[in-house]
DNA sequence: CAGACACATTTGTTTACGCGTATATATCGT
DNA sequence: ACGATATATACGCGTAAACAAATGTGTCTG
């Protein structure tokens, strides 16, 4: 993890939203996609991105897929996290996101949100000719 | 200057390394050049890449061009930069440019180093049949 | 086991990036 | 005006990144 690999994580939009959200503690899949308003396929990318760096770390709850910032990070990581903090509070975008992210969480009652995901188109199986 | 195109100007070893050397002040190309150990051209290309994003400013000085981080840097920028000189504390390559640089300033007497370039190899002509 | 859900990965395409090489431009000294 | 120095830009190329669409994989529920 150092300083140019830091910065190929933060230097994509989407990606450098998603690190901002994950600053508010850690998160399931579906919430950053709807924080977003992103396709899935999108986010899944960048969050594998993200892993791959060593940026985020993941943890397998049940169905959903937990990711979170390293709960130890070295110091250069640290530094730059706590910097994105800071600058972010100035963008809109970064605000709009998290205010999403508030409203996503008080929503759901305990635990299982369900997550309100659009169901996939019916799979179209191998050229149904007549 | 948003934090994507700050991110942008440093997710590329060789900016990295320029905006690096220029948190130790002003410097002209052949300075950088020098303390970078790195081709003209593609020092020029960074600079001109920084200069387009507004990381660096730009002062003629006789044959000279002087590059500088801005005086009075947004917040968000200046944040980034001063994360920056700490974190590259760390990795040994900010270190030896800082150290090559550093030779670099003690080296020439006055003002007016020449700064010992090569010489461009002769320009062929075209196409000099006999 | 089937089906729904949550997420990941593959495929194909387009675009952006970075590089070396070569050449252009600007300034200065003579 | 000429040549040297200092820097910038154009060209062509290879590669990596980003995207949409489609499909794969793991887990839970009935």
């Amino acid at each position: 993890m150092n300083l140019v690999r830091i910065h190929e994580c933060l230097c994509d939009r989407t990606r450098l939203r998603v690190v901002h959200l994950l600053l508010h503690g850690p998160l399931c899949v579906c919430h950053i996609q709807e924080a977003l308003g992103e396709p899935q396929a999108k986010v899944s990318r960048h969050l594998a991105y993200l892993r791959g760096s060593g940026m985020v770390k993941t943890e397998r709850r049940g169905k959903w897929m937990i990711y979170r910032l390293p709960a130890d990070p070295p110091p250069a990581l640290g530094a730059q996290l706590a910097c994105l903090q800071d600058a972010a509070a100035e963008e809109a975008v970064f605000r709009q996101d998290g205010q999403r992210l508030s409203k996503l969480r008080t929503k759901p009652g305990p635990d299982d949100p369900s997550c309100a995901r659009q169901a996939r188109p019916p799979r179209r199986r191998a050229a149904t000719r007549s």
